[in-house]
Parts: C-alpha cells; sequence; structure tokens
DNA sequence: GTATTACATGCACTTCTATGCATATATTAT
DNA sequence: ATAATATATGCATAGAAGTGCATGTAATAC
C-alpha cells in the first residue's frame, strides 16, 4: 500500500488530500508544519495562529483523517508533525513551500519561531497563554 | 502582478485554488488538460469523461474562475485549455500528473485520445454522439 | 481522591457546494 | 427569417462543511 491507503479509491485519495488543502486554516497549519524543525503542539499553533484552540484541533483532525499530519502524545502535549512518508505531500511539498508565502503565513511563521525559543530543550512548557508577552513588532 | 491575481488578497490564492481541486470531476478535467498537446472542446470532453454536458460546462467555470483554466471561442466550439502563465500550476504540475494516475483518469484519457483522432486537423467536427461508436475495451 | 491543564468533540446553526433539470445564448446552416 | 448544434447558466434542492459554544477526555499535580 504504497500510494493507495485503505477504505479510498485511487480516485478518492487525490480529490480528498486537494479538498483538505482548501481551506485557510488548515493551510496556515501545514505552512507552520512544512516550515518548523520539529513537532509543534498546540497550544503552539493556538498561538501562532491567534485562533481559538477547538479550531486548531478540529482542523488538525481534518489534516489527520488523510495522513497528511500525524501525532505523538506526550503527557498531556500532543505533537503534531507532517508525514514523512506521505507519498502525494512529498510531491507537493517544494510548490506548497513556495505557495504559502505572504500573509498571513509569513506572520504565522514568526510567532511561531518566538514561541519555540520559549521551550525547555525540545519539550513546550508554556501552555496556553491568554495575552501573550513575547515582543513583535504589533504592525495590525 | 505575478503571482497575486485581482480581488484575491495572498492568503485566499492558495485556498481558492486547492477549493477548485478538490473534486473529482474537475480533476479528471485537469488530468485531460495536462495530458492533451492540444486545447479540447466540451463534447470532447463529455466523450471522454461519459459526463453531462452541464456537469463539464459548470466545473470549467470553476477552474476558469481560479484562472487555471482559459478558453478559445471558433465558431460555436469552445476550446478548453491549462492556462500556461499560471505560477501555482506550473508549480504544481509534475505532482499533478504523478498523482492523477490510475483509474478513472487512465481510461478518461484514453477516450480522449480516440477521440482526438476523429479531428480534422487540429478542429473537432464530431460534437455530441450519443452512441459513442469508437471501439474501445468494454472493460467497464 | 480533587484540581488543573492540554486537547478533542458533540451539537445546533449557518453557509457553501454539488447535482439535475430545464432553458438560455450564440453561432452556423439553410 | 427558422432550424440545428455547441455551450453556458438559472433555479430548486440536497448534502457537505465551516463556526461558536459548551462540554468531554486524559494526563499531571496535589
Amino acid at each position: 500500500m504504497t500510494r493507495a491507503e485503505a477504505h479510498y479509491s485511487t480516485a478518492e485519495l487525490p480529490t480528498e488530500l486537494f479538498k483538505a488543502l482548501g481551506d485557510l486554516t488548515r493551510l496556515r497549519i501545514l505552512s507552520l508544519l512544512l516550515h518548523a524543525p520539529m513537532r509543534v503542539c498546540v497550544c503552539e499553533m493556538v498561538h501562532a495562529l491567534q485562533l481559538p484552540q477547538y479550531q486548531i484541533s478540529r482542523q488538525l483532525a481534518v489534516l489527520k483523517r488523510v495522513k497528511l499530519v500525524d501525532a505523538e502524545k506526550s503527557g498531556t502535549w500532543v505533537y503534531h508533525g507532517l508525514d514523512a512518508e506521505h507519498y502525494a505531500l512529498n510531491r507537493l511539498a517544494p510548490a506548497l513551500r513556495e505557495l504559502l508565502q505572504g500573509e498571513p503565513f509569513d506572520r504565522d511563521r514568526a510567532r511561531l519561531d518566538r514561541r519555540l525559543s520559549m521551550r525547555d530543550g525540545d519539550r513546550c512548557v508554556v501552555g496556553f497563554v491568554d495575552n501573550i508577552s513575547i515582543p513583535e513588532n504589533a504592525q495590525q
């Protein structure tokens, strides 16, 4: 089973894949994961994307359904990353990196970088911060 | 205006693009156009995809809205082709060619090839044929 | 045990999208 | 002019998908 995944026909696979890409929040999440050098937990994405936690969780569920994203649990934290074995994703990744430029993608990735710098080693230790106190050039 | 198109924000562009790709009929149309060495008219697509004419026209309208496809009119015939200048499409085309394999894409392209062989020069002269009488290995 | 925190999801609602049918438009032929 | 043909689209309906809120689950800390 290299390209075809369980219960999907050959034709459904690319269709469902592109459907999953057809949403701004999900593209923003993918932009983060294509950029980050490690897995990212939900609260870090909430911080980077400035969206409610349930939005991130829900769109992550969609991305997991089409196997673009997988997760590793560590305590109450869940670290999400791209499925390195995903055939189509590996084909599309270079184009995605090029297309997911400009706003809001650039600003999202900048916020993620600052947030990741708050880690203790490779672990998120911050959780949800309501009023984010990391200096950022508050331009809109 | 290289990458950004009129009335679309930077972020909407890739989102709308992938939304347009997230439909099997539209992917089948794109598979035809990525394969064919020339523009293809609607009745030829109807023949190749075995779908009602209004379906082809409607999905073509969606593809035209995101500028993936453009059209040239010649009499009552309208020849559709990929927009050779489309930045994202050119990035995605190699991956698309790889992903749009298997059924029904292969069979669609085979039917298109037979149908295109019925042209008079570079012109479609057949129109709609209700019961297509081109021999095909009828393996459903 | 209880409390807290990180994350996931059920529900109600709304909005978008697809589909089928019928019909409109436009061009050619007569 | 009418007829015929290729293509496009309006309309009604059905189903899918997005959104916000509240709540559920699971792990840790005490």
